[in-house]
RNA sequence: GCCGAAAUAGCUCAAUUGGUAGAGCAACUGACUUGUAAUCAGUAGGUUACGGGUUCAAGUCCUGUUUUCGGCACCA
């Protein structure tokens, strides 16, 4: 999709659009007063404070030929200066606009304003000449939105829209949408039997169905196997911990809002553990440790409980209970740099191993002037910060820097992704602490016989494997590689009283290899069969007849293709357990 | 959590202004014995998310709750 932000033209056109809504809801609701209409990647939007009215989705239609009248008016948007006073005289009566106004830059003295028609809005441009040039658009949704962005402001409403220089694109940009919608995880995941939600279960605990079990078992074994090799330790540890140990990791004063309440049992106050850094320090703390062992990785795919907020949660992308795929490295202050980098090589080479291209690492630095979020130590801070950039510009990686949004106990590279509908994700995180380590009295014995204190960093490559599955199945459309796909060859007899027993003997054959086989013996026609293999998205389908039994062959359709190759039974075989073992990527 | 919308059979959807809840697919039974995306016939399937109210009469109107969806805020 083009990114009408970044692209001069359609920025100013849909920056135009959004003041041609803004001149159709004020001729439908006079009263409306105006916040901001910016460009965004896929469209334009504006927030409007409409008192006591309310826009619903159906009204957006009335607005839309509004904005067509409007538009065939034909008027020229006017560009006009004004100084800072006059502006503030001008607007007297619009609190927003005051707000703005007010808070322009000091030097900035000269105010612009564009005017179409009976319309004049405060704006910095360029606009187009005409209103008449703003015909393909469209008003996509409404919602709210919190003035400023802030959840303690009074929420306006937010129309949302796109604008376009022809009819083809603006239809292909809805034609997208729609296609969004379609490879949706939710979708997916409910078409092809991988999760199931309940509510006497609860809101954002999925239960995961075989064919998702199947994924997940796959995805653990791949990552576990990867970092075995890397000399990661693993563990099992419980997913409750007592209130105790959240106040000496200092969770508990950060976090307590977003924690499923405690649970007293006899005289302990327990809670569903959030995270699990302060199990693995507890396990690091249970042996001395010299500074030769380290570093030492401790990892677990282990089930956390965060009490999202209801207006969060979303099939397995945003879940009340998860499992992460969690490290934590204990490691001396000068491996920091090497071990990092190792986390880094790690999630790109994964990234590779799934075929993703398209993701963003985003740098996370603490904001300087928050004492109450971070513990104030400049030197660490920094220190750690440089580290986390020069192990980045050592991969030439592309980032974006994150000022404020660091965690409270150090700075954190995340990998985000756009999943199918919503805001980005986060996936991969990496984290570098330097306060738990103290807040649990951790320590080494280094060369000299005394007692240091190690760096954590906290690691996770999958992120969740609830997320990473969400994501794989809209990337993929749920049509998965082989190494994944909950069932790898469907077997179907062309005549089941003639074929069933080669068909069988095939069966067999590939269960005894270990490949997730599926015999199709329904009394149905094959091309019954057929449609649902495809449908079910199966990665290689068996027609199995005469011509293959008497040739001791088998004749597969790989998945969306319509040709079907006839080999040996031998070379089949090879061929899936060479494709499986190199978890080999569609083409 | 906030602003909106929605919830009907396992799934996808119908049901005029309030007037007997239907269809296709799936399931089951039977027939058909099939060479690459839906064979035919029959059977069964519902406290219309849950609770309360208005009404002679509620899937439909009002109200509370839950869940889902679109955004906002949040995200260790």
């Amino acid at each position: 999709m083009i990114n009408i932000k970044e692209n001069e033209e359609l920025n100013k056109l849909n920056h135009s659009c959004a003041h041609l809504l803004a001149q159709a809801v004020k001729h439908l609701y006079p009263d409306a007063k105006f916040w901001v209409g910016p460009v965004i990647e896929d469209g334009f939007y504006y927030d409007i404070d409409l008192g006591d009215n309310v826009i619903k989705e159906e009204d957006l239609e009335r607005i839309e030929r509004e904005m067509k009248k409007c538009s065939k008016d034909a008027k020229n948007i006017i560009r006009h200066e004004i100084s800072k006073s006059d502006a503030l005289s001008m607007f007297k009566d619009d609190p927003y606009k005051i707000d703005l106004i007010s808070r322009m830059d000091e030097n900035e003295n000269v105010i612009s304003c564009y005017t179409q028609g009976d319309f004049t809005d405060l704006c910095r441009g360029p606009h187009v000449e005409n209103t008449k040039l703003l015909k393909n658009f469209k008003l996509l949704k409404v919602s709210g939105a919190y003035w400023k962005g802030d959840s303690k402001n009074k929420m306006l409403q937010r129309i949302y829209g796109v604008c376009y220089d022809n009819p083809e694109d603006l239809e292909a940009h809805l034609k997208e949408i729609e296609e969004a919608k379609a490879r949706d995880h939710r979708k997916i995941g409910k078409d092809l039997s991988i999760f199931m939600v309940h509510d006497l279960v609860g809101k954002g605990m999925p239960l995961w169905l075989p064919n998702g079990a199947i994924i997940r078992k796959q995805l653990e074994n791949y990552i576990y196997d990867k970092e075995r090799k890397m000399g990661y330790l693993h563990v099992y540890t419980p997913c409750v911990g007592t209130v105790d140990l959240y106040k000496t990791s200092g969770h508990w004063d950060h976090y307590k809002e977003n924690m499923f309440p405690s649970m007293k049992v006899d005289e302990e106050e327990f809670v569903l553990r959030p995270m699990n850094c302060p199990h693995h320090m507890l396990i690091y703390a249970n042996e001395l440790h010299s500074y030769r062992e380290l570093p030492i990785r401790i990892g677990e795919f282990a089930a956390d409980f965060r009490y999202e907020a209801s207006g969060a949660v979303k099939g397995l992308e945003r879940v009340r209970c998860m499992c992460q795929n969690d490290a934590h490295l204990f490691v001396r202050p000068d491996q920091i740099g090497e071990e990092f980098k190792k986390v880094v090589g790690l999630i790109l080479d994964v990234y590779k191993d799934f075929g993703l291209n398209d993701y963003k690492f985003r740098l996370s630095l603490r904001d300087k002037n928050d004492k109450e979020k971070y513990f104030d130590d400049d030197e660490m801070w920094n220190t750690a910060e440089n580290k986390l950039r020069e192990v980045l510009d050592e991969y030439g990686c592309d980032y974006v820097e994150a000022e404020g949004e660091a965690a409270f106990y150090g700075p954190k590279l995340d990998v985000e992704v756009k999943p199918a509908v919503g805001p980005e994700v986060t996936l991969s995180t990496c984290q570098l602490d330097f306060l738990l380590p103290r807040r649990f009295d951790l320590s080494y014995i280094d060369s000299n016989g005394e007692k240091q204190t190690p760096v954590v960093i906290h690691r996770a490559i999958f992120g969740t494997f609830d997320r990473f599955t969400a994501f794989i199945l809209e990337e993929t459309k749920g049509a998965l590689p082989l190494w994944l796909s909950p069932v790898q060859v469907n077997v179907i007899p062309v005549n089941n009283e003639y074929h069933m027993e080669y068909a069988k003997e095939i069966y067999e054959k590939l269960l005894k290899e270990d490949v997730r086989v599926k015999l199709d013996s329904r009394d149905e026609k094959l091309s019954y069969k057929m449609r649902e293999s495809q449908t079910m998205k199966i990665p290689y389908t068996l027609i199995l007849g005469d011509k293959e039994k008497e040739s001791n062959t088998v004749s597969f359709r790989l998945f969306g293709e319509k040709e079907t190759t006839t080999i040996p039974v031998d070379e089949f075989i090879n061929r899936i357990n060479k494709e499986i073992k190199n978890r080999e990527l569609n083409k």
